[in-house]
DNA sequence: TATGAATGAGTTTTCATTCAT
DNA sequence: AATGAATGAAAACTCATTCAT
């Protein structure tokens, strides 16, 4: 799924030219973060990737922090409005988690960097710093929860595994196969994605069992 | 599971304080790992904590780095052991995978800061630094895989998923409960605990399906 | 003989400001070596000597050690032309020398602090670091040699003492002096200095001898 | 010339011993300064390389300094002896200064890290250190001073230059030829050692001059 | 004497952030 | 908007020295 291209403001050429360079440290940052992490990094690694100046960095974001937290957003709330969007659609259950897993996968494979540093960095960011990413997640979580309890409702699901616990267990599953791709513990490529995916909603709504 | 106490080996009361010293540095370095994260304290934080001198710690390790290794790889290693014991036993597939999963989660409950510094702050690191953290990873997956195989070649398991990815499906479940016990999105506590043991497996095993 | 004074780079106030504060960080340098001693000060008695930040010194130089190798270079490789255009004039090889003698001289009596740094801390550095320093100081041992070997062709100087000796001898007489009034135990003055100046050839070309 | 070798003190075997550990440690320390610098080392590389424990440097010398000191005084008082002694000959002052160039080229020839250590070192160190070491680096001028004073009052030596400076310039030629050999800007060798100690005389009382 | 664990002050370097232009 | 020099707090790591045994 391409990156949401918000529809180019109308504010003339100068306007443009400052989003575009926006845009241009943060798609630095990804790809400085994804290779060294944020902590291996410096602001002048994230201007010098993303060629501008050092100077700049500081005119569009505060803090080298608030550049993490809006990668993460501006991905992160697609999800969400993702998850609700199938929600509303009038599938199964079954279906609707296919089609989330299907999208968080092509996420990784569209921008395998920015796919990273938002689970290896911000997961790990949330321990330290606010609690505004982990109620993101929690989001996410509840979206997925309501997916299967809906699920449950409809005779689909069984019962005794609470939602909770089983959209936790989805997106763990999704998480781990991102993370085994991202450290070569996993093979890569394109049909191993297309595996995977059915492969996450065979293991969790069917089962291993024979 | 406790702690593998080591037998405490008699070598006079010098050896035995001195090991003590080491070993009080690494358990005030879990506490301040999990409280304030890796790059969230200062050694000295850590010597405090320990209640020793700050040189001390750099009598015993070369960099505050080696700490966090150390702690990982003391546990991770109880925990290959365990795996590789666990499948030597003459027992169902399903109930290897319990009796992990059912470890895990003891080994939470019993030193919750230990693991969340396991969870949290190593993955992170394997990220910057050194691929051994990664290489062990990458043995419990194998262990689990095995299981798994056994399974499949037993007729237990189904063979369409592949073992490596169940595994590692397995592996991503039971590290999501933990993150959200860690992160508060998900109830702790010891019926939780229980629960959660069998809902791995429940949900592994025999899918969320009716 | 005065510094070498770079022509001001008409390069508008910014680019001179920021030369100048490069300068000062240099010029305290030099008196802070020579007062404490490399090893016997701090980076941020630099930066106090200087007037300037603790963090600028860092903005121009790597390290501490790189301001050290920085003072040197300057001013020896002025030493290295000056005995290339000596060497290139018309006149006798002992006028060389005399040259050559005056103007190290000269330089103490200007500044004796940097001569200090270079005789005294330069040396004991170019034993622990890199071997940059030998090999400008050999250039100098060189020039000078190819000074006497000149004037062994034309008869002026004796054959049987090795040109390269000779040089050695004389940088070593110079040097020597040096050492003797920067640690006081010859006295210096302003006569001193221009006598010192006629001593150095008299005994390395006339000899002690009566 | 050989170590001037303190008469075995007859005080038992454990004094022999005990003066042995404190043998070997200077003798340790010899090696690590010239290797490494007297900065460049730690105490624990000195005891390593001397084959005791850390501690017992401690029992033997107050500081790391300490160390430093005893290694110039026990050779330089070697020197000032003699120089005092040769003094006392009835010989020419140039045989005399013969005899004090051919000694100090034995001593580096025979132990050149004890002699790199001393004009590497400990020149330098009288920088920031006390004034000890430059006293006694006095006493050797004036005694070659008194040499030369003698050659001027018996007619041997030509009365212009300064005998306090020719004593100087003396010793600054042989001390320019070590720093030559010690840093490999001079070929070394025995012959070249027999040849030096009397280009240093040739040059410094003959005279360059054919 | 001999050992090596224990102490903690000291120092370089890093780097996020600010600011003058 | 854009630049990059300037600031200074922070922290890892070093290592001489002390001390208990």
């Amino acid at each position: 799924m391409p990156k949401s291209e918000e529809p180019p403001k109308v504010t003339g050429a100068r306007a443009a030219a400052a989003e575009s360079k926006r845009r241009q440290i943060l798609d630095g940052a990804v790809r400085v973060f994804a290779r060294q992490g944020f902590h291996g990094c410096r602001v002048s690694d994230i201007a010098d990737e993303a060629g501008v100046a050092y100077g700049l960095v500081y005119h569009y974001f505060e803090t080298k922090n608030e550049i993490l937290d809006t990668l993460f957003l501006e991905r992160w709330d697609i999800l969400l409005a993702l998850i609700a969007e199938i929600d509303s659609r009038e599938i199964a259950a079954r279906e609707k988690l296919y089609e989330i897993s299907a999208f968080i996968i092509e996420s990784y494979r569209h921008d395998p960097d920015l796919m990273k540093v938002i689970i290896v960095e911000v997961t790990r960011e949330a321990n330290s710093f606010g609690r505004t990413h982990l109620a993101k997640i929690s989001d996410a979580y509840d979206g997925i929860a309501a997916i299967v309890a809906r699920g449950q409702s409809s005779g689909e699901f069984r019962t005794d595994v609470t939602a909770q616990f089983a959209a936790l267990a989805f997106y763990g599953v999704i998480e781990q196969a991102l993370t085994g791709w991202i450290f070569d513990l996993l093979p890569g490529g394109d049909s191993e994605y297309e595996q995977a995916k059915h492969f996450v909603v065979a293991t969790i709504c069917d089962g291993l069992h024979a």
